[in-house]
DNA sequence: CGGATCGATATCGCTCGGGTATCGCTGCAC
DNA sequence: GTGCAGCGATACCCGAGCGATATCGATCCG
C-alpha cells in the first residue's frame, strides 16, 4: 500500500464522489478510479460500493478510512518533525489551552530554561480539544492537558498534579458566601444555567447555558449574571473582583498531565518531561 | 513522502550500510542510494552522514527513523485490519499474556458472547511486553494488560480493576506462615533472590535471581527453592500445594486495563470494551 | 423517452523506478 | 607508500505505471 493510494482513497471516502475527490486532489477522475480499483485488488477487498449514482463505504472501507487518516497525519507529522529536527537551533513546541495552568506553566518554563542545553520553547496556544490533533500531525511536540476533559488517547502522559474544582459565581450571588457547595447546588440554579463548552467535534452540546470558548468569555458572562461554571481551582485562582469561587466538594478532580506522542525521540521532549515531573 | 521511500530509509537507517539494506529490500544498491538522496531533497534535510566507509544518522534522520517505524507498522496494521474487516464472519483478536487474568477473562468472554451480534473472539497468547506491538501492527484488536508492568503508550485504555500483590514462596519457607509481609522482607532474602522478568526490549535486567518468562516456569523455580517473586493477587490465586502466597502490604497496586488502538472503529471492539467495563 | 450525471474503460505519452556497468573515495595491509 | 578491497555515487538504459483525454454505459429525472 502506498501513501498516494491512501490519500486518494481517503479523499473519495470523505467526498463519496469520485469527481469531487479528483478535483480536491488536483487530478482527473479516471486515474483516481483506476487507483482505487488497484488498491482494492491489492487488499483483496471491496472498499466502496458504487453504482453510477451513489458511492458508499463498505465495512472494510470504513476501517481503512479511520486507519488511513491516522497514517496520513502521522506522515505529515514525520515530515514536520524531521525538518524541525534539522533546524540549527533546537526548538520545541508546547501546546497549551490559553489561560491554562498559569503558575505551573511559568515554573515549568523557568525550570526547563535553566537546564543545560535547553531548546527554545515555543508556546502554541490552542482551543480546547485541539491538543491531540496538534500532537498527532506534528504541529506540536508536547502538550499540557486536563483530564478528564481532554482526551489523551494515543498519547503518552505523565501526571503533574491533581486538583479540585470550584464553582465561579457572581460575587453578589447567595451561594457566593458559602465556604463549599455540591454539584447539585450549582446545577440546580434555574436562573444561572451552566455554561456550555465545545465538545471534541467543536460543536456545543444542547442546553440553556451560554456557549463559551475560553475563560475570558466565561468570566464576562458570569459577571453579567448570565451563566455559571465549575472549573479547576487553579483556573479560578485570581478572579475579577465581581466574581467569587466556591469549592465544589463532589466535583470530579482534574488532573493536569504532560502529554507527547509515544514514539517521540527528541532529547528536548525527554528533558522537558523530566523537569516537569520533578516540579 | 511515500511509503516506499520510508521503507528504504528505515532499512538503511537500521543497517547503516547501503549494500546490506539493498539486499534486505531485494533491490540493487544504486536505486536505493538515489531514493535516499531524493527523500533528503524532498525534506530539504540531510538524513545520513556518509563517506565511503561509514554511514551514520543525523539528528533529523534519528527522528525520521522513529516516526518512520511507527508509520510502517501503522500501514501493515491498516492492511491487516481492512482485510479482516472484510471477512464474512466478524472476528476479533484479543491479546493476553498466557496465564493472566484467569477468572476475569472467562467472565469477559462469556458476557461478550451473550451480546447480540457478538463477533468470534480469537485469543492471541503473547509474552510480556508484546501487547503494544501486536496492537500497533494490527495483529491484535484489543489487549488485556497490567499497569504499571506493561506500557500502554499510544493506546486507549479503560480500567477494569485494581488489586494488590502477593509474594509467592515455598510452602516450607519461614515467611510463608505470615499473614502479611513488606517489600523489604522479600527483597532482603539472600538465599531467595527475586526472579527477573524480561524488560520491554526482551532482555533481562542484571541480578542474581532466576530468569523467567511465564508463571509456570516461575512456580517451578520457586517450588525448587531457587527464587521468589511478587505477583498480582489473582495470578497467585490457585497455587500448587508446595507454594504459599502472602500479601505484600507496600507493593504497588496492579491495574488490569483493556487497551485498544486509539482510532479503532470496529463495532466489535467497542462492544467488548463496553461489556468489560460493566463487569 | 431524451438528456444529464457519474463512474468505468481505452489509449497514449512521459515520468520515474529498477537494473547493469563503472567511477571515485577511503581505509588497510604489507 | 602503494596496491587492493569495500562501499557509495553516478551514468545510462529499459519497462512499468501514472496521469491526461476521449468515450462508453448505466442510472435518475423531467
Amino acid at each position: 500500500m502506498e501513501i498516494r493510494e491512501l490519500r486518494y482513497f481517503v479523499a473519495v471516502a470523505e467526498e463519496l464522489h469520485f469527481g469531487k475527490a479528483a478535483q480536491r486532489l488536483g487530478i482527473a477522475q479516471p486515474p483516481l478510479s483506476r487507483t482505487i480499483v488497484q488498491l482494492e485488488r491489492r487488499l483483496g477487498t471491496a472498499l466502496l460500493e458504487r453504482n453510477s449514482r451513489k458511492v458508499t463505504l463498505t465495512e472494510a472501507g470504513c476501517v481503512l478510512l479511520a486507519e488511513g487518516r491516522a497514517i496520513l497525519s502521522a506522515v505529515t507529522a514525520a515530515e514536520r518533525r524531521t525538518q524541525r529536527a534539522a533546524a540549527a537551533r533546537p526548538s520545541l513546541v508546547l501546546a497549551v489551552k490559553s489561560g491554562t495552568a498559569g503558575e505551573l506553566l511559568t515554573k515549568l518554563l523557568d525550570a526547563y530554561a535553566a537546564e543545560p542545553g535547553a531548546a527554545t520553547v515555543e508556546l502554541l496556544l490552542c482551543e480546547a480539544h485541539q491538543h491531540q490533533r496538534l500532537l498527532q500531525d506534528g504541529q506540536a511536540d508536547v502538550a499540557l492537558l486536563h483530564l478528564p476533559f481532554d482526551s489523551a488517547a494515543g498519547l503518552d502522559t505523565e501526571t503533574l498534579y491533581t486538583e479540585g474544582q470550584v464553582a465561579v459565581l457572581p460575587a453578589s450571588h447567595p451561594l457566593a458566601g458559602r465556604s463549599e457547595v455540591r454539584m447539585a447546588d450549582v446545577t440546580a440554579l434555574p436562573k444561572l444555567p451552566m455554561a456550555r463548552w465545545p465538545g471534541p467535534g467543536g460543536s456545543y452540546p444542547e442546553g440553556p447555558g451560554a456557549e463559551v470558548r475560553n475563560l475570558t468569555q466565561l468570566f464576562q458572562l458570569i459577571a453579567l449574571g448570565r451563566t455559571t461554571a465549575v472549573i479547576p481551582e487553579s483556573a479560578g485562582a485570581d478572579l475579577r473582583r465581581d466574581l467569587a469561587a466556591v469549592p465544589v466538594l463532589d466535583a470530579p478532580p482534574v488532573t493536569t498531565v504532560i502529554a507527547w506522542p509515544p514514539h517521540s525521540r527528541l532529547r528536548a521532549v525527554a528533558d522537558l518531561i523530566r523537569v516537569a515531573t520533578r516540579l
